[in-house]
DNA sequence: AAGCACTTTCTTAAAATAGTGG
DNA sequence: CCACTATTTTAAGAAAGTGCTT
């Protein structure tokens, strides 16, 4: 005989075995409303959410990487018509030291397949460090939006 | 085997939603 | 429309289970 729903404040748990239950939980409602909006309206719909432990649940369709990169493509069109904004110097550096690095790597020579997997477990945490900043930048800018 | 990071199961109440009548 | 109730869904608490790495 448990004793049943308690009502509870929405503020950050307290402790981290909580939140990782409650993390759980609330991850599996909120997919599962996502796919509700899907199959009744048609959305296209990708969510992103990092566990307590800082690892990322996705949930996305008709999938996570098709709708980022629809909407990738939809921000890309609207700035190139808003007169282009030209990188900095210090990115432009950063871009061509990660373009000399990505030459270097030679992954014809890679014959082991736990070492393809480690190149390609790290260019997909680069991918995903980059999209998940380009999120943060866009909720700032709909939330300046709203107030 | 031990530890970690979840995931699930059960009971039960909170919260959301549908249905009904003014 | 709003107020009220009935039904459905969601999730808290507690505890046990799963899968993966060390």
């Amino acid at each position: 005989m448990g004793t049943g729903k308690k009502k509870i404040e929405i503020r950050r748990r307290e402790k981290q075995e909580e939140r990782m239950v409650t993390f759980s939980k609330r991850r599996k409602g909120l997919f599962k409303k996502a796919h509700e909006l899907h199959s009744l309206t048609g959305a296209d719909i990708a969510v992103v959410a990092f566990s307590p432990a800082g690892r990322p649940f996705t949930h996305g369709e008709p999938s996570f990487d098709a709708t980022i990169d629809k909407y990738l493509n939809i921000k890309a069109q609207s700035n190139e018509s808003g007169g282009g904004g030209e990188c900095n110097s210090k990115v432009k550096e950063e871009m061509m030291m990660m373009k000399s690095w990505l030459e270097g790597v030679k992954v014809e020579a890679y014959e082991s397949v736990e070492d393809l997997v480690s190149v390609k477990n790290v260019a997909e945490e680069m991918r995903e460090k980059v999209l998940f900043r380009l999120l943060q930048i866009d909720e700032d800018f709909v939330g300046s939006l709203l107030g």
